[in-house]
DNA sequence: GTCTATAGGTGGATAGAC
DNA sequence: GTCTATCCACCTATAGAC
């Protein structure tokens, strides 16, 4: 039964934000009374909680999908796209827990959660200190490229989801690998380079 | 009196998010009544609006600083500096107009903020057009450019502004800035170029 | 411009019966 | 495990007096 509560409030938040999550709400959605829910669960925060972090176990899914490509080059190449596919087949879980700063309060120092936020930057950082030991990153520190490359998919998702880019899935998917391959390559024409340092 | 209720809701959801923005909690601040407030907005929403409307006039006074620079490759810097900046000095506002996308299914069809949020990517657009004339951004598409830059400026802020980044203010302008300069010189060792496009 | 009175709604949560 | 009854806080908004 805990599991139908969280799926049900997992639905009210997919269809209608987070204002549509409420104890009675829910509690309809199930046939029975609000108060029955607390005897799953201490509270609505508890619910939020549990929630959140359903929202990290399915994000991993898709992340550790990365896992089976055969160099470093490649995991983070399928880590990209492992990202891309989690965002455009799950927007509304992306926002739940990447783009909820209100919930984040409530949730974010329960400890838990913390730590599985933690693992997926963890998860980028390891990918690119392989991408360094293997050769195919340019040296540098773990940290400062994998915060760059962490930003680029972080935002690029966002404005997707967000409504800011005028595309279709399908469109979105092309111009994510884009950004991620200029990110790669760069923008610059190297000559002018230090012209854009100044 | 319209632009004290304005910067009332402000400071309200500033400091506590916008679950904090009621007409009640307005006017007690204003030490009138909540009924008052309707004879200077016809409801809630329009509030709301109005407030967006603001903080988009707020990023556009950053933004703009930007044509203060003399070539087209200091007016990009010069763009990504006053970003950071915006984001630094006014991170709330920040999330206002940039993540809330409850607050956006409300506003943003609404015409008038639908068109300032296209104003700020059609700057970077310009600024994009500009250094591929000039010559020190890659020939390419402009808004596959635009797209990755602006991905990548709204990423890094919003991960800094959910508290993501285990950084203070002064350090997220370096790690902003190192990101951005990733961005322009890429971050893979051309040699293998072809490993990570496949 | 601001007030009172009030309608009509949402929400979380406790107590206690079954 | 689920129910009813109930409390209390909070919200937007209308009507109409001053």
């Amino acid at each position: 039964m805990p599991e139908k509560i969280l799926s049900t409030a997992l639905e009210l938040y997919l269809s209608n934000g987070i204002s549509a999550v409420s104890m009675r709400r829910i509690a309809q959605k199930l046939h029975i009374t609000a108060m029955a829910l607390y005897r799953h669960f201490p509270n609505k925060d508890a619910i939020l909680l549990a929630l959140v972090e359903q929202g990290f176990t399915v994000f991993g899914e898709y992340q550790y999908r990365a896992l089976a490509g055969k160099t470093a080059a490649e995991r983070l190449l399928l880590a990209g796209k492992a990202f891309v596919d989690f965002v455009v087949e799950n927007p509304k879980i992306f926002r739940l827990i990447f783009m909820s700063p209100d919930i984040f309060q409530k949730v974010h120092n329960e400890g838990s959660v913390g730590i599985r936020a933690h693992q997926t930057y963890q998860f980028l950082l390891d990918r690119v200190a392989d991408g360094m030991r293997e050769g195919f990153l340019k040296e540098g520190t773990n940290e400062e490229v994998a915060r760059a490359i962490w930003g680029l998919c972080h935002g690029m998702a966002s404005l997707y989801v967000i409504g800011m880019l005028d595309v279709q899935e399908s469109e979105f998917r092309a111009m994510f690998m884009s950004a991620f391959l200029q990110m790669g390559s760069g923008i610059l024409v190297d000559a002018t380079l230090e012209k854009f340092t100044v």
